[in-house]
DNA sequence: TTAACACTTAGCATAATCACTAAGTATCTA
DNA sequence: TAGATACTTAGTGATTATGCTAAGTGTTAA
């Protein structure tokens, strides 16, 4: 199960700035100078993290003029969620089973 | 919104050997060994792995003897999960205000 | 009581990540 | 058309991550 996607979307997410940036872009589309305010960080050192979450696939941008507009892309944040959800399933299952077992034992003690 | 434990949980499972650790683990739990077999890496490198789980929370182990059972805290995978589900909460709200927003446009032209 | 087993520690090499500054390009406004 | 604006590229350094081998510790089985 190598799923290189994963891998590059858990990555992605796991830095507090692009967390950020998906959080703002869910609420609607924004310029690169308007994402980066409220980073304080150099506007290069924002524009890799940008850069970042575009190679996962978890933000496209179109520039018109001098003014780069980025939107956040919803495929990638589903897979994450489908592939959590299938743990969370398997995990349920098994729980299920335990009690099930606990329940078959307390009758056999009756 | 300085997330620390998310930081490290999307970190830990941005690597395709610890996920499936995880997909293993959930199934129930399993000594370092059963865990590494599946696995072509050496196994210092392979408990470096365990560690990483370990240190994000999620995976638990307890030493009986000379060997070592490992166990998935399900905890971390929920916080994943929640954020997730908040970002796709604010998404569909606003993907809801554009309908409206259409539906209200297509009104006027009445 | 030896030998196998199941980790565990230590140390090292390579590569990736994250930050910076300095300087450049293209676009828009006055 | 000069200057401000909005990125963009290039290059540097520090830190962290991922892999390895070699050697060590404690436990169990023969």
């Amino acid at each position: 199960m190598a799923n290189e996607r994963l891998d590059l979307v858990f990555s992605t997410l796991s830095d507090a700035t692009r967390r950020a940036v998906v959080e703002r872009l869910v609420g609607g589309p924004a310029s690169v100078t308007e994402l980066a305010a409220p980073h304080d960080m150099a506007l290069p050192t924002f524009m890799r993290h940008l850069k970042v979450l575009e190679t996962a696939g978890l933000v496209r941008s179109v520039k018109k003029g001098r003014v780069r507009t980025c939107h956040i892309e919803a495929a990638p944040l589903m897979e994450v969620q489908g592939w959590l959800a299938w743990q969370r399933q398997v995990w349920e299952q098994r729980l299920d089973r335990l009690d099930a077992l606990a329940l078959s034992l307390e009758k056999d003690m009756e």
